[in-house]
RNA sequence: GGGCGGUUAGCUCAGUGGUAGAGCACCGGCUUUACACGCCGGCUGUCACAGGUUCGAGCCCUGUACCGCCCACCA
């Protein structure tokens, strides 16, 4: 038996073990074990050029969990780590730290090397230039990233790690990319998308949000033509008046049935439009007739493309700038083209804000404004990264189909188990909410770049229609550096040449590959075999709708399968006051702080008992908690382990109970685990540990200190618990079970077998329901005086002089007499059965002196 | 407007039709040979509200209120 130490401590564990562990390899990833063996994880890649917070913490510790346990049944566990360096947060954080800018028209510079300080003026480089700054930049970023997760104990497989920008994802994503382009699944067309005028991209409706903005009805007097009478409008948005192509009302509504098919005109720009009928207009919204106008918002593409509302009148550029437009040509008729020019080239150049204030002074000026703007809150909708709110831009763009596979994703949902099953709502309502496919291409540089290049004409003209692809061995490629098979690079947007495809994917058509890139996909079909489908996907609710709900698209698109068996959706921290914690609010703890301030078991051990899907309170109370529990099994582990008796059969009843107790306690345990719940299984297990220590250890310790058989059951079946035990807390608390295991076992206790009830049964034959009965009855008795002994103020050293027990305890007192009165102080007891309980205690040594007051300081 | 959770002790939360629970906090006591980073004990409830089912409801059903989240609408 290894050494036990005199005054066993938490302190320094965490970096003691992790060393350890990498040494040994103990969370290697075993590429010989069958499929049927292993347990497959797609873990998360955080965001690199974030910051981990409280919340990260706290989920990834519940993945960890789980496959420390899976690990000990068995399993080979394949749990990778990934990095999300793909997108804007990184793309911002590159240029502003080495002051570049990214133009992929340049050619790639091989000898380019970043100033030591950011310069003032931006240095232009190339995409490929660019992902290098990244690669560069980030990896510092996985540094610090890696060393945290080590700090908390994640047993991940440090060899197998990705980045989402790295040149296998960069490849993975392309070669999808040409997989679902050839199946007809990715196709390009020119629409009104949805469109953030800051970002100048176009961005899908999964990454949506609301908010709350202040707004104003303005009310508008549109003239009828040759009726003598005009309608009223009411509009928050007045600045879009010259991209009106049509006004709108109920088809029922009696107010304007006859004026359907009228000609109406615009005021100020004196456009003859038609008042339709369409039943999305609602006769109680404004004053029941809404003008269209291309484009507002998604309502007016519906009506648009509804009611054939040719054509289109753009006024909004992509930089969200109102923009030139010449009156009297044609799509842009005027009764009066001379003063529509005049008006509107006041608004040319102003943002839609602007615009709106000089739209509303013209219509002041002729009378069409009818009483003053009204004020109100409404939601807008806005991209969850931008700062102003979402345009509707006619740009060209890749989808994937979505809506015609609305169908097979819902089944898809309904074979994938969730964890918590109620999670499965989220992704069938957004599912069945999907309003247009998904648009995976964005007017970004820094990207999984599309690998695709355009023939174009000898007259200069880019035929989007004719595509040039790469082959699929040369992925991945750069079309904005790269040349198509049989052009010469100076052929590059040249007539008769060729052009690339300017766009970047969205971060999500990456991410939705996670199990592809970690699994080998067309990379390594060995590992692709033995890993894919996987069996977890952890990931927090609010991704339910990009992350979780892609990456089943893009499986079921390209391998016909669920991507994972299982999803563990895992909730958010909450901060006392019951918000989300968020860096915004100010109120993130850094999570190295907390693992340096509480011990890492401590922090895991507060994240274990926040359940899946389940919002949990930040709370430094259950840290501390932790932190005493780690302690305990320390103090506890030290006292078992310090006896030197030898073991032997285990035949004292009450030791056969406490090991009967255990044997059902590891069955539980086990099932709990299986099922996810690994909150049950930590309170289970803490539950028993605390009987184990305050009641058995006291039952017991007098007759493990003597000689002979019962001693010698005393030990082994303490020596059977902790061994149990620690293995039971691993998963949990991996540093300090760590620790404890090595001091009387060989190898890594997360490389231990994962202990059985017929494992803990072997020493008893069979579970041993008197034993049961007998501890239960000892801890009873014990309570009852305990008790007597606490309200009576009766210190520990007064002897108990006589007990009358009830008499139910009588059949059992033969077997836990010794130990119940050894751990009471009540060996010299005189013990009779009555109906009522009732103890005496030998009379103190001396009378209580009342206390005398002391002089206190003053405070 | 649709959907999904939640509402239990001062706080954080378990609770599987059968006596209302744990930890923390608070109060009182105890140096008891593993642990004072400890131990023992005590106090603490309109289980959100209303109705229903049932021998029996915190749990099942119906409705309401409030909190949170998701989605839709947002002229």
């Amino acid at each position: 038996m290894a050494s036990v130490p005199d005054k066993p401590a938490l302190e320094g564990l965490e970096n003691k073990w992790i060393a350890r562990w990498e040494d040994d390899a103990v969370y290697r990833f075993d590429r010989s074990a069958p499929r049927e063996q292993v347990y497959a994880i797609d873990t998360p890649p955080p965001t690199v050029s974030g910051s981990l917070h409280v919340g990260h913490v706290f989920s990834y510790t519940h993945t960890d969990v789980i496959a420390r346990y899976q690990r000990m049944r068995g399993r080979a566990v394949f749990y990778p780590m990934g990095w999300d360096d793909n997108g804007l947060p990184t793309e911002r954080r590159v240029q502003n730290f080495f002051g570049v800018r990214c133009d992929p028209s340049l050619p790639y510079d091989p000898s380019f090397a970043p100033p030591d300080a950011p310069p003032k003026t931006p240095i232009v480089v190339s995409r490929p230039n660019f992902v290098e700054l990244c690669e560069r930049l980030t990896v510092e970023d996985e540094k610090a990233f890696e060393h945290l997760w080590r700090y908390l104990g994640l047993s991940v497989d440090w060899g197998m790690t990705y980045a989402t920008i790295g040149k296998p994802a960069r490849r993975i994503s392309q070669l999808a990319f040409l997989r679902l382009l050839a199946k007809g699944e990715a196709y390009q067309n020119e629409a009104p998308t949805l469109w953030d005028v800051d970002f100048r991209t176009a961005v899908a409706q999964a990454e949506l949000e609301d908010r709350e903005m202040p707004g104003a009805y303005h009310r508008i007097r549109f003239p009828i033509r040759r009726a003598g009478t005009h309608l009223e409008i009411e509009t928050t948005r007045p600045e879009l008046l010259p991209a009106c192509v049509a006004l709108v009302a109920h088809p029922d509504d009696e107010r304007y049935k006859p004026f359907f098919e009228h000609i109406i005109e615009t005021p100020l720009f004196k456009v003859p439009v038609y008042l339709k009928a369409h039943p999305l207009a609602d006769p109680t919204k404004g004053t029941g007739v809404a003008m269209v106008c291309t484009f507002g918002d998604v309502t007016d593409v519906t009506w648009w493309r509804e009611l054939q509302l040719q054509p289109v009148r753009a006024i909004l550029q992509p930089n969200g700038a109102l923009k030139p437009v010449t009156w009297g040509a044609p799509g842009w008729p005027s009764d009066d083209v001379t003063s529509a020019q005049q008006r509107y080239d006041q608004l040319v150049g102003l943002s839609a804000v602007k615009a709106r204030a000089k739209i509303v002074e013209l219509l002041r000026e002729t009378g069409d404004l009818l009483g003053d703007p009204r004020p109100i809150t409404h939601n807008v909708k806005f991209f969850e990264k931008g700062d102003r709110p979402l345009e509707i831009i006619t740009s060209r763009q890749w989808f994937i189909r979505t809506i015609a596979h609305r169908p097979g994703l819902l089944a898809r949902g309904a074979a994938l188990q969730w964890v918590p099953a109620h999670m499965r709502a989220r992704y069938e309502n957004w599912v069945n909410g999907l309003n247009g496919d998904w648009c995976i291409s964005r007017q970004r540089f820094f990207g999984v770049p599309f690998p695709v290049w355009y023939r174009v004409y000898d007259d200069g003209v880019v035929d989007y229609n004719d595509r040039l692809l790469p082959d699929e061995s040369q992925l991945p490629i750069d079309p904005s550096t790269d040349v198509p098979a049989g052009f010469r690079a100076d052929q590059r947007d040249q007539p008769g040449g060729f052009s690339g495809d300017p766009d970047v994917m969205d971060t999500w058509a990456t991410s939705s590959l996670s199990p592809f890139i970690v699994c080998g996909w067309e990379t390594d079909q060995a590992l692709w075999t033995q890993t894919f489908p996987m069996h977890l996907r952890p990931q927090a609710h609010d991704i339910i709708r990009t992350w979780l709900f892609s990456t089943v698209l893009r499986s079921h698109l390209e391998c016909d399968s669920l991507p994972w068996a299982n999803a563990a959706i895992s909730g958010w921290v909450l901060d006392p006051d019951r918000k989300k914690m968020s860096k915004s609010k100010g109120n993130v703890v850094t999570p190295m702080g907390l693992l340096e301030q509480h011990g890492s078991d401590a922090v895991r051990y507060w994240a274990a008992k926040g359940g899946p899907g389940v919002d949990t309170a930040f709370d430094a109370g259950q840290m501390q908690v932790g932190r005493r529990l780690a302690i305990k099994l320390l103090n506890a582990s030290k006292f078992v382990l310090g006896k030197t008796g030898p073991a032997g059969p285990v035949t004292h009843p009450i030791d056969r109970g406490m090991l009967t107790k255990l044997a059902a306690l590891v069955k539980d345990c086990s099932a709990s685990l299986d099922e996810y719940d690994y909150t049950a299984a930590l309170r289970d297990t803490e539950a028993f540990f605390w009987w184990f220590c305050d009641d058995h250890i006291e039952h017991v310790k007098r007759r493990r200190a003597g000689d002979g058989p019962d001693a010698a059951s005393a030990t082994a079946s303490c020596l059977t618990a902790l061994s149990t035990m620690l293995r039971l807390f691993a998963p949990f608390v991996p540093f300090v079970t760590e620790e404890i295991w090595a001091w009387w076992q060989t190898g890594s206790v997360h490389r231990a077998a994962w202990p059985t009830e017929a494992e803990v049964l072997d020493a008893l034959g069979a579970p041993d329901a008197a034993g049961l009965g007998a501890v239960a009855r000892a801890s009873d008795v014990t309570a009852l005086i305990r008790r007597e002994r606490s309200l009576r103020k009766v210190p520990f050293g007064v002897a108990v002089q006589s007990l009358r027990l009830p008499a139910a305890a009588q059949p059992e007192w033969p077997a836990i007499s010794a130990d119940v009165l050894a751990g009471n102080n009540a060996t010299q007891a005189s013990v009779t059965f009555a109906d009522e309980f009732a103890i005496e205690f030998a009379p103190a040594q001396a009378p209580p002196s009342s206390p005398v007051p002391q002089p206190q300081a003053p405070s």
